[in-house]
DNA sequence: TTTCGAAGTGTTCAATTGACACTAAGTGTT
DNA sequence: AACACTTAGTGTCAATTGAACACTTCGAAA
């Protein structure tokens, strides 16, 4: 457990990847192929998508190539928001026994810079893995326990984006192109944990001005179809309002 | 310029410390200690306040660590907001020779998690110093060039720190115990960088219930004497309001 | 006693918020 | 064909909040 002084520590980036599905928010989470495995028997945690931070890349650049190695996807709203760095990050046993599989030096420290990534679920085709075995999207209400500390990084992501959508319009990288009005209100009542009225949402949604609506509704539907709309990104410079005001109940503003 | 891929960054932190006097927003720079300096001669950038992380301590740690041993204050507000690593930070060559005094590995690439602390400038006395041979607090509107990408740092700090005084309740941190009411409005309007009506701000601020009122008054000033108020810390959990309203022209609020 | 400078104080109008319940439009069932 | 079912979609009103605005008060210094 002793360190030398001179062996820096190891520095990765870990991927909070947020989907919206079946109306609940969900992480992309994977189970790390073992190299050299001496069982196919799988006692691994669940974790988070990472990886070490090659010598040439900067951090944002290794995040999106962590996003892109595991779903293909890239120009996707990907954002630092914060590092882990606890010497004593890497306690657990399993965890242990798989560093020892990857690297020479399983013992040394690492710290992480770990990323929010919000997409539209329905775009991801997870790659067959290079670093991956196995994914699958876990509602937030059923994280298992997780390798190493991404519980701790998981809910610090989940913390960063409950401010963030307060402050950005960042909600509807989690939607297709096209969503309904129930959709979006749903979206928020999740993310929030708070229920919102209906009718104040929409007059609150429409007059923003951040969605137009389109000719086109639902087809099949076996109840009245909803408008879909699509989100004005031109409206938007990257994630801040402009001169839009979107307010939500309970929230704070400034002064006059 | 070629770093062997077995070589481990190096993990520092920097700390942006912001104070507010003469009503001005400022930073508390360093000139850093040269090791073995061959002239007196001081060729050398401001930097922000930094040091490496140790083996056996988590980065918040570190961070405090290297405000203690600046200013001998901590308890301090301190919060970490962004990690910095793009490979090409140390380029100037100024820098690259600083680092030849104090390192094994001068090319060795560094990856840096930057923390902001709020403090009363007042309190602050610059210890004598084991890293800093000159500390100065420089307006935020008057910084030099500085050292590595201290420049980004800084200026990320500043962003951050506008966008958290509309969340959290934080703005306190940068003022005596006691202050005036044009004290505080004048701290708002700094960091905002806008103008607020007296009348509506001291309305606010009392409705909230943020501040009480203290029965003493300046002395010794050749006008009216302005009330003091002290801050309520109780009515807010580590930063955040609880039922406080404390709302500001033109940022956002949540839907109903 | 006058002057100077900052502190302190209310009102009014406009805009936004929040609460609240029924009709509309489809599909599927009988 | 009628009905049931489910979700979409709509308007008003009262309360709150926001923004604009000018004069008086207090103390020190001249």
């Amino acid at each position: 457990m002793s360190v030398s002084p001179s062996l820096n520590p190891h520095v990765s980036v870990d991927c909070v990847i947020f989907g919206f599905s079946k109306e609940t928010l969900r992480l992309l989470l994977i189970k790390r192929t073992v190299p050299n495995a001496v069982t196919e028997l799988d006692d691994s945690y669940y974790a988070l998508p990472g990886d070490l931070v090659s010598d040439n890349e900067n951090l944002d650049e290794a995040a999106a190539r962590v996003l892109k190695e595991l779903t293909g996807l890239s120009g996707i709203f990907l954002q630092q928001f914060q590092a882990f760095g606890d010497p004593l990050r890497i306690t657990k046993a399993k965890d242990r026994a798989w560093l020892k599989g990857v690297r020479q030096d399983p013992d040394a420290r690492v710290i992480t810079v770990a990323y929010m990534a919000l997409i539209d679920s329905n775009k991801v085709q997870i790659q067959p893995g290079s670093f991956s075995k196995e994914a699958v999207w876990l509602p937030i209400a059923e994280i298992p326990e997780l390798a190493f500390d991404h519980n701790d990084i998981s809910e610090g992501a989940l913390m960063a984006l409950r401010e963030k959508v307060q402050i950005q319009t960042i909600a509807f990288e989690l939607l297709p192109e096209k969503f309904t009005m129930s959709d979006l209100q749903a979206l928020y009542e999740t993310i929030l944990e708070r229920d919102l009225d209906k009718r104040n949402f929409r007059r609150k949604m429409l007059n923003s001005g951040v969605i137009t609506a389109l000719p086109e509704k639902q087809h099949g539907v076996s109840n009245k179809p909803a408008r879909y709309y699509v989100f004005n990104r031109n409206l938007v410079e990257n994630g801040h309002l402009g001169f839009v005001n979107l307010k939500m109940e309970g929230s704070y503003t400034l002064f006059s």
